[in-house]
DNA sequence: TGTACATCAGTGAACGCGCGTTCACTGATGTAC
DNA sequence: TGTACATCAGTGAACGCGCGTTCACTGATGTAC
């Protein structure tokens, strides 16, 4: 209910920083509540300050908007592992311990994003840039990290899974059952990972 | 938009039917698109065959109403891997396997039911019978399952959270991503629960 | 140096829709007499 | 055995709301002359 003020507009020549902004607003609003089917074209126009027609001189529609912000977050939540993994140094498990957790990190302290990265299908196919393989540099980046740990007589697309899918149990289930009496975070994943790489 | 037919109303005393009825509904619904927030009041007296209003006599409102869904298919989930579980027979390692190939097939089977179940928090606090322990019972029969595995040495419960997760993870990864290049799902989950529990 | 005007960057009213919720009501049916 | 009536099991109209989308429009600002 944050009524912003009435947004000035951009000078000549600067029509694209409203699509930014859009983003920007809508990025800002699924990060509070999670929900993607809860964005709504009118609530990101509040919120940017703007009236609603003017959505669509950036984006065809709704769909359109979700998928910009994905895009932007795939991007930057696969830096911020790298990133991670690159200031764990050069051993091999360090490398993919410190990704995991980076991983788990990111998606509990940013869940509204996480789930809209990861808990919603991607989008109607004519929006996808390349099916399939959005996403898929953060999945190739942690599978390469494991293959170095278990060497090349492992199937390392398969650890690489059971990586993905372990640590993405753990954001989602600890997301939405709270109450339940999960045992510390760090120890639950230093023993989850030590148990599926090796 | 499936018009069903306007229903006939019960007779005297049967009153109750009803409210059976607009479950039965509301779990039909839940099941083909599983978004809980497509769920609409009116969609489901629709789906009855019976005026809007006519929810209310059986229900405060919509949170009421999943609730009652849920509660309902925890149970019969529960009553689900139970029953594998007990057809795999006394060895403890093929109990839990079978428990957790149920699981996994449950899922993907019903993914509407699934998200309604594990893929939302429960439900606002002054609706929940007993917070936080709602589920616990599919959580408490596997945990018993693995602690026979491994023996009164290991930790049963962190064991029974990686196992619960890791599973979580592949139902709600493959159900979401259904483009990613995922091995053979036999494959992949005889080698994460051997690699889990052992 | 001044000004007309094309273009860019938006706005605002209006539409039809489905929704949750309220309120007064209806009409079949079992039962007391 | 017949009937009045209380109760049960619903209905239907109406409300205000936020939504996506359309359409014609406005008004500031650079630029050509």
């Amino acid at each position: 209910v944050s009524t912003t003020e009435r947004r000035r507009r951009a000078r000549r020549g600067e029509g694209d920083k409203l699509r930014a902004e859009i983003v920007d607003a809508a990025s800002r609003m699924l990060a509070r509540t999670g929900e993607v089917g809860e964005l709504s074209l009118r609530a990101v126009a509040r919120e940017v300050g703007v009236a609603a027609t003017s959505i669509y001189l950036h984006f065809e529609n709704l769909d359109e908007l979700v998928l910009a912000v994905k895009l932007r977050y795939f991007d930057q939540f696969g830096a911020v592992l790298d990133a991670a993994a690159d200031a764990a140094g050069d051993q091999p498990i360090a490398r993919a311990s410190a990704r995991g957790h980076a991983y788990v990190r990111f998606g509990l302290e940013n869940v509204g994003l996480y789930r809209a990265l990861f808990m919603s299908e991607m989008l109607p196919p004519h929006l996808m840039p390349d099916a399939g393989f959005i996403g898929a540099g953060v999945f190739e980046a942690a599978r390469r990290d494991i293959a170095d740990v278990v060497g090349p007589d492992v199937d390392a697309h398969l650890l690489a899974v059971h990586f993905w899918t372990a640590l993405h149990g753990v954001v989602t289930l600890r997301t939405v059952r709270r109450n339940f009496p999960w045992p510390d975070l760090e120890v639950q994943l230093d023993d989850l990972i030590a148990r599926l790489i090796q």
